[in-house]
DNA sequence: CCTGATGGTTGTATTGTCGAACCATGCCAG
DNA sequence: CTGGCATGGTTCGACAATACAACCATCAGG
């Protein structure tokens, strides 16, 4: 029995301290992103995923992003609306689509990503100098430990 | 110049985790509950924060989940639509309401509590049981430190 | 070829949130 | 007292994001 799980204490602390991060960030608020910006949240975080690949198949926008078809289809619908993103026919595949940011979007996604420098600088400042690197390091363990499904 | 703030490098990395973590974990699905439950989330962390408190204004449940007083009023409707939940005139303020669990809303709030832990518990599993108190930890801080707002 | 799986789009419904208008109550200055 | 302002709640209207289902086109294998 090399790992009994985690204590039920762990448990239930871990539960009640997201929650109560998850609403005290406002991450339960979807047509404004948490950082300010009049942006749809769903929309910034596929600026983001397309600022990080460059190109990248619709279906696997959807993967990331955890949503379905067809709302990834009406997200992107919008994405290119406001001048952000390049449709084209996938070239291996008849059926698929791969986006593309145009020049609009390129600097869409930076500024989106300023705006969230500065709330994140702003939240990582009030933690206690000594423990931030802790911090980065659990977010990114359970980011991690998130990115297949449960 | 006792803390020069947080490290560039840091902000960028809490960013990407936290919002991968976000969309990894479903909390952008306001419909059901990240814990398989086909309960708004909303109405979840109502239940949660009654059920920590027993008794609250309902303008204090509202600044806890960072609502406006209109959803709030409508949430708390659903919940007594539930029979989870019973209001009832502020004994110190002729304007406020304060609400209660009633019995079924007590058993409601255990068993989503239970599913809660379930989700929690394979969640924790997955990180290396040597990093597990430190993930704890530093969501506790990050819960914290978004007490008040940004 | 046919058959089933995959990628996308569109239509419909549900739901959660906000802002504004409105009412009742409390509080305080005069 | 009393008038004016702040606070707590409710209701209404609008808007946005998601899911599900139906449908079409394309691919892959037998």
């Amino acid at each position: 029995m090399p790992d009994a799980g985690p204590a039920d204490a762990d448990v239930s602390s871990v539960q009640d301290a997201l929650m109560r991060f998850v609403r005290n960030f406002g991450l339960h608020q979807p047509d404004r992103t948490p950082c300010g910006q009049p942006l749809p949240v769903s929309e910034a975080h596929a600026l983001a995923e397309l600022a990080r690949d460059g190109r990248l198949r619709q279906v696997e926008l959807g993967r990331r992003l955890r949503l379905q078809k067809s709302t990834v289809s009406r997200l992107v619908t919008n994405l290119t609306a406001r001048g952000w993103v390049r449709r084209s026919g996938a070239d291996d595949d008849g059926r698929g689509v791969t986006l593309e940011l145009t020049d609009a979007g390129v600097q869409a996604a930076a500024r989106q990503a300023e705006a969230r420098s500065d709330r994140f600088a702003a939240l990582l400042a009030r933690v206690p100098e000594d423990r931030r690197a802790t911090v980065v390091q659990a977010l990114q363990t359970l980011a991690e430990v998130t990115d297949e499904p449960l």
